[in-house]
DNA sequence: AATGAATGAGTCTTCATTCAT
DNA sequence: TATGAATGAAGACTCATTCAT
């Protein structure tokens, strides 16, 4: 009664998942999700005991394999609802075209506006990737095929945009998407709500130093 | 009996240290030390076990402590040596001054040039943070401190760019150094050597986009 | 609310218990011990949870507890059934009297034909009655008492034979008796029905080597 | 340091094995693996906790981690050690040749001559088989092949035995061998070292019956 | 310097059992 | 009768660390 799984990470729009029933028992799971993705986020999967996330919901440990099978299957399914959910708003953005530049500023706000949501999936997904792709068996796969659907999505952008002209020749796509990316997710190690700045402004930050550069006149960097 | 234990992060070039004495016993520390790194980095601190880096010595776990007194000693010598070495290389190109543009990419470089002699000790610094801060005790207080030093040093430049006319004024210091800062350091994640790109290839590229932006036109982020 | 104790393993012929009632009520649990014997004798009576056998009804676990007071007490079940049965055919054919050799290969067919139908309890008693036995409580002594029982009529018979002149005297009742007994029991081993040879053939074939030797000539073992 | 794994149950004179050495590393872990021998025969393995093999050895449960990689590496060597005994007693006495039922004789005795010193084995393997062998893996997969090796030897001798004429023909040799077998192994419940008989006595009993069998008459079987 | 045996605290996980609904 | 959530005790195993030799 407690396992869940899905064949790869999908692209319907996520929350759909726990039709019927009264909703309380998904609530439920829903919540010891959430709680063990913040433990797992601020100390990490491995030092996140399944004794703490228990305590955290006031079960024991034991009670929590009503819930699911291992700890794995905790952040398997922390990582896999982030994943479902990115990648669903990418696939949207993308279906409604426009040109390059527009449909990359885009993603870059789709990647900042899941800062706050998926505050905990991304930190664990930076912190605990090279262990969780470790560990034995394919559990893990689909993480590495999740981001090289993403990686295809962003430099399919980049090179359309080169191609018309829109953005400069001379760099590497993939490099740049790289870039990008990294530049957007490692954020979350310094972002908090509720500070100085939300995640508009610093898209709109973001965007602004990355479409036009840092420096005042033109092409800067030639001097060096 | 044989631990170091500096106080700060020192200025000091680091390899000078070890100097003196038999050598070969430093030597045979310092062999460890980057035996333990590598095993770090490419599984995490906590799921390395000291059985593991003896193994990969030749030695038995318990002929470890024998030269540390503690697991977390080792980690704290990677990074110490990784953040001494970054500094030091810092301070050297503040004190040569330039314009604050010159100034800034030669940092860019120094950061894309550590990324290969001290990989390992930056993926730790990445992936580890978080727990080797949630330590008991003051033990990598350090951390902390030099990340503030550093800080402190980029956001100087930028602010002196701005004010020179030389970076737009419309950017905030303190978010646009994150930006750089995470950029370079996470290469670490995907940064192979002997691949395709070699660490100059990439500051340079990082530097074109950072200073003159992905747009060909002008301000195209204005159009949003 | 719903258990069955009783003192001593019975003689009274056994399906004839649960007669009156709702019937219905009564079968469900005859069902379910089946099913636990299964599993029992497949996997050990600790290797099986109570989970498996819940699974193998369609109930959940929980719900096992409403036809019975503990996993312990569905083995108890399966056992005693089997005894009650097995001791009321023995003191049948007891009664009916005969030669004592006609009397022992009676006995031996009794045995070869319970393999079928106690296929599993036969082979729970064989595995787990080391386990069964050091149970705290007073529980399981039933099965000690029935073995007693059960050895008393075997070494009556083998005796008497002894004594008529029918059977040899030159071996030990009770260690002619053992040897017969496990002979018989261990074929549970690998006896599955629809095999090449069913439990008459089994009885036959062991009759003959009891009874007549594995020698053509006479006395052969004489020669060792 | 600690595993000890052959690639199957071979033929060498047994005790042959830690050779070098102070030989005091691998008395102890002889003496642990005794120790669990007899815990596993009194209580059956899963039944025994690897606190109660420690506790008997007067050492800390993960102690024992130190000498065995898991609570089945000791099993395995327990039956290992048995197994490869008994196979090269056999080997021996099939080189010698001799007439079919002499080799047969000899091997009755082997067989009851193994049940003092690997009672614990033996009885190890008559409970847990089952167990052992439904655990995932090809662990051990070496106890069917040993058995099946076994098998082969004693059921070439029975039918030599009928061939020459010495064994009745009416006899199905396979059928004969597992009553035999079951036989010998089964006296393991009951036999204790000590009592009334020794195995040299159990085993001229056995002889007696198996090869004249019980009755005085001749064929007396026949009459059911 | 190194060994190897042992410690002791802790980890994830299992499972028979209970009980309100 | 059955569910489903939870308990609580226990189990195998891990691992950093210690220490006599």
């Amino acid at each position: 009664m407690n396992q869940r799984k899905d064949s790869g990470v999908a692209a319907a729009p996520v929350r759909a998942r726990h039709a019927g029933g009264t909703g309380s028992a998904s609530e439920r799971r829903d919540h010891l999700v959430k709680l063990a993705a913040e433990l797992f986020a601020r100390k990490g999967f491995q030092a996140t005991t399944v004794r703490q996330i228990a305590d955290e919901a006031g079960i024991l440990s034991g009670s929590l394999y009503h819930h699911f099978d291992s700890k794995e299957s905790i952040v398997d399914e922390v990582l896999r609802t982030f994943l479902e959910d990115l990648i669903a708003h990418y696939r949207a953005t993308l279906a409604d075209a426009g040109d390059a530049g527009a449909v990359l500023m885009e993603m870059v706000r789709i990647g900042f506006h899941t800062l706050e949501p998926h505050r905990a999936a991304i930190t664990v997904m930076q912190n605990d990737w090279n262990y969780l792709r470790s560990l034995p068996g394919d559990r893990f796969d689909y993480l590495v095929r999740a981001e090289d659907e993403v990686e295809r999505m962003w430099v399919e952008q980049i090179k359309r945009g080169q191609a018309s002209g829109q953005f400069r020749a001379d760099v590497d796509p993939k490099l740049t998407y790289r870039m990008i990316r990294d530049g957007i997710w490692v954020a979350v190690r310094w972002f908090r709500p509720g500070g100085r700045l939300d995640t508009d402004a610093l898209a709109e930050h973001y965007i602004k130093v990355l479409f036009d550069g840092l420096s005042t006149g033109d092409r800067t960097s030639q001097r060096a």
